[in-house]
DNA sequence: TTGTGTGAAACCGTTCACAGCG
DNA sequence: CGCTGTGAACGGTTTCACACAA
């Protein structure tokens, strides 16, 4: 953590090695960046400006450049961002290296199912490396390449996998319950796609994904004058 | 949109019937508070205080309190909110009442099922009418309950529903098509699951769902100290 | 006395604006 | 000359704190 060339005591003045930390809506930014960043690597690009990043992504070239500077990796005015350069720094930002994290799923109803499919048809960085479920005729089924353990197995599989993140994709009334075995068995990242909000201790952090909010959401805005905006 | 007992030229100082705008936020969590109530009030509750309301959503008493400034529904300091009350007053600011709106869904892979089975479940204000794709094998099956049609009948068919929401979930290179034909339908309301980030007119709302931003925040969080938070 | 309703303050993220550089 | 990097200003949301009501 402490910079080897700095004086004991002293505090770094730009920590260079340790990442800087960001806010949220900045962490959602990147995480859209560098996929725009693939998707123009795909397409044969080099280079970018802030302008163009942000305009792929709906936000403004401040903002962009705003963003990057957590990364710290640096443009050139003549030619831009370094497209490889960037992708990888924002993956090894957001996800700790090329490698990427690995994360379970609670939960193979259709929801969990999707959440599968979707993860595996394309490679985020992200994979999820098993699967867990109460219900008998999923457990031991291999879907989408990921096999199904009953729920009681969690704890002692997860002390192998060594994964912080997981997906709670269980009805409202299991949320709560499956929340505590995942905390117990180390998990320091959820994204809750039950739609209760779950107790769990400050240092765990949960995303709730919640359908029926962004729903309504967007049926209040589509009946009232507002400006167009991005979640 | 003018009060009737409003003096011509000078506007009204508290415009009682028409609701007050809210900020993205606030609709946010008036659509978890409107679920919490439900809760409960089938669990047999008939009032609730603003802290109770807190801790059932992960808000701040304050933070409900400032809220349900926008609903116009007067707590008493002795027995809190009125639970049925509040609950009818938050459906008729977000949805328009007690019957709901109506949307449509365009897309019906996995993540589309999911969605339709997810909404015809629980009833939540919401209801989906009906469902479009390219797919042969797809279009004229009726899933959960709702009719799959062809793409192209889209125009044509939204003309006699009169929904202004919408539903993305096609891969994403459609996506952009896709929305320019429901905002030429109508649209103005969109939740967006594909991973890109569309190009509509300023006066159409984008609710973008980005499950692989979701995860990788998650992912993020989990390897850093940060407190809990709920999106 | 406890909880509501709400002005006012504090906080935080975004936008502006410009120095510096290729 | 245009773009990057960033201090400073701005605007909006959350939090505080307190008058008022039951």
């Amino acid at each position: 953590m402490s910079n080897p060339a700095e004086k004991p005591g002293i505090p770094a003045v730009l920590p260079q090695a340790s990442p800087l930390p960001a806010a949220q809506p900045t962490i959602e930014r990147l995480s859209r960046y560098r996929r725009a960043l693939k998707v123009a690597l795909r397409d044969g690009a080099t280079q970018i400006f802030s302008h163009q990043l942000a305009k792929l992504t709906g936000a403004t070239a401040a903002q962009v450049r705003r963003d990057l500077m957590v990364v710290r990796v640096a443009g050139s005015p003549r030619y831009g961002y370094d497209i490889a350069a960037l992708t990888e720094a924002i993956t090894a930002y957001l996800l700790g290296g090329r490698e990427g994290r690995r994360a379970v799923l609670v939960g193979l109803g259709r929801l969990g199912r999707a959440m599968l499919s979707y993860f595996v048809s394309r490679r985020p960085g992200l994979s999820i490396v098993a699967a867990f479920d109460t219900d008998p005729s999923k457990v031991g089924r291999v879907v989408e390449g990921c096999r199904c353990f009953p729920l009681e197995e969690l704890a002692m599989r997860m002390a192998g996998l060594g994964t912080a993140v997981a997906i709670i994709a269980v009805p409202a009334k299991a949320a709560q319950s499956v929340a505590d075995l995942l905390v117990c068995a180390g998990v320091t990242g959820i994204a809750n796609f039950a739609p209760v909000s779950l107790d769990v201790p400050p240092d765990v952090f949960v995303e709730n994904v919640d359908l029926t909010m962004s729903l309504e959401k967007v049926a209040y805005y589509a009946h009232r004058p507002a400006k167009a905006a991005g979640g």
